[in-house]
DNA sequence: CTGTTAGCGCGTTCAG
DNA sequence: CTGAACGCGCTAACAG
């Protein structure tokens, strides 16, 4: 399909009578070389098309200029986001990202990360699936581990605890006090930070929410919202976003309202949190920031662990208890 | 970090007293090898945890084993779902895949072609950006177009147009005879073969649908729920999900409910045309299938370009038009 | 200072 | 089954 095969460093060098290695210096700007032929050369570079051979570099200096980037599953909204963030990151340092998908499986997790190491990715970066743990000294490239304070060998992540100390602290402002928490999956340490965080604020308030765990998905928080009973709570409070939207649709076909019937909030500011409706009260990951942090850590940059602070965004999904709802005689 | 570094075929080759071709063939299944020592080699490469270098391979046979995928936004909720059937197909080919955005922007989608075939990759798959072409032959490795069917170069694609002929006949079908259709940008040929689909069928029975031309986002289709003048139709198809969200969210805001006083459809069943209310009748591509055949392309296993069929998805957002609404004065 | 020589890295491949 | 060249860019050691 076309013609530009070849061109390499040897033919620079001939056409031009100086030495492969000259060429080589000249055009990466390392040892010596007049800038009168280094310019020279660089426009034959040019006239030829020249680009260096990726594979023969990485060869060479054992550095691909590549970093994996495992997410437990693209098909999950938060994670492109987070791609994107790191994709972004890695362009500014010159480096291109190989996406992996464990899909939720432990298992598949691992064959990524083994495949991404065989790849020669120089680093990777790894938001683990479903509890599990990497321990970087199995790999042999720099791993940055993307989850949550709690994660052991975390190194950049938000600060999903404060995030639920915000949602606490914005119900019982505006004087909510019967909870219910949908917790998400047991076994998340994202998860369990969110719903350590609001406990915490609620149980210094003197106030016990209930439980419930499930799976972070628009469908769990769908069953939910059919089954519970809801006449005990004024406000739920959701550890993702797409566990209070479809709690949300769910209970909207009930004939109970948010939030006149109840306060809804949800986590992560998915785009869809602004289009349901009503737009959804949840908490903002700075995933720019994490994304980059991780990214500098595994360039070198840094050798700390950090965790990075969030942002209560109010939308119209959460409002004072009506007399009505706190009289917990609200449609059912 | 690590300990792992080395283990190379000639550390095999020295332990077992033979020649480091030996070890390839034997390990690669090529050449004659006893199988008696070509097990004898698969068993001390195991013990060494031997992985081939890959970018020596690549170096040598020329062949990285890694195709790029371009797409033009991966924020649009449509190309992660793009991505994740790519990954799988590509897998499936032992196949890693780079990712790369244009972010909408042609001259972002050249360098970003630049950047991957310097990076050696074996082939590209490209979502065009805003209407533009590539020539394949500008590139040194085969590029699959997955586009539309009236795109230049296109190999892969779904049958937009008749997905649009699919919607026009539904709602044909159920009574509608005053029409919108949020078109989409002009400049997108997979819109336009939508809307051509549509127009197609409409004008067949006589009806000239009004046209309305935006972005393909939520933003776009929700400022255009506040602006129009809503009386004149009993139905708004729109070109994509998110214009026909946006527009859902801004209609509802102004007493406008749907499907009552107005049908609505979407087109590409993204996640969120089921979790809307009312969830959103739609079009459903198969991105699998169009995944697979572009791979199949680059992989020089076909040389034809397809169109795959598309869906009609039949959901709560279309119904018969009511005598109310049919006389145009619904809620304004 | 400026430029060259030569060998390396590692899996593949082909004539022996 | 082996020996040795090969692909291509990098980089010490060396020479003008």
């Amino acid at each position: 399909m076309s013609q530009t095969r070849p061109s390499s460093i040897r033919e620079i060098a001939t056409k031009l009578g100086v030495s492969t290695a000259t060429v080589s210096n000249a055009l990466r700007g390392t040892g010596r070389v007049s800038s009168a032929l280094a310019a020279q050369i660089r426009v034959e570079a040019d006239r030829l098309g020249y680009v260096p051979d990726h594979a023969a570099r990485a060869l060479r200096t054992g550095k691909s200029n590549t970093i994996g980037l495992l997410v437990p599953n693209i098909g999950q909204p938060l994670f492109p986001a987070f791609a994107q963030a790191v994709e972004r990151a890695a362009k500014r340092r010159g480096l291109a990202v190989l996406i992996g998908d464990s899909q939720g499986d432990p298992q598949q997790q691992d064959f990524e990360i083994r495949t991404m190491i065989a790849r020669g990715v120089d680093a990777l970066i790894v938001i683990p699936t479903r509890g599990t743990t990497i321990a970087p000294a199995d790999v042999p490239v720099p791993v940055a581990v993307i989850d949550s304070a709690a994660t052991v060998g975390n190194i950049a992540a938000s600060d999903h605890r404060e995030g639920g100390r915000l949602i606490a602290h914005h119900l019982l402002e505006i004087g909510h006090d019967r909870l219910l928490i949908l917790a998400g999956p047991e076994n998340s340490l994202v998860a369990c930070e969110r719903v350590e965080g609001m406990r915490e604020v609620f149980r210094h308030a003197g106030v016990e929410p209930a439980l419930r765990y499930s799976d972070a998905t628009f469908e769990a928080g769908s069953a939910l919202g059919r089954e519970l009973d809801l006449r005990h709570f004024t406000a739920c409070a959701a550890a993702y976003d797409a566990l209070a939207i479809g709690f949300a649709i769910a209970v909207k076909d009930r004939g109970c309202s948010i939030p006149e019937d109840m306060s809804l909030t949800g986590f992560d500011d998915l785009m869809w949190a602004q289009i349901v409706s009503p737009p959804l009260t949840t908490v903002r990951q700075d995933l720019e920031t994490v994304a980059n942090h991780a990214l500098a850590f595994v360039a070198g940059e840094t050798d700390t662990s950090r965790i990075f602070p969030t942002e209560l965004v109010l939308r119209q999904s959460t409002a004072r208890p009506s007399a009505f709802a706190k009289g917990g005689r609200h449609a059912e």
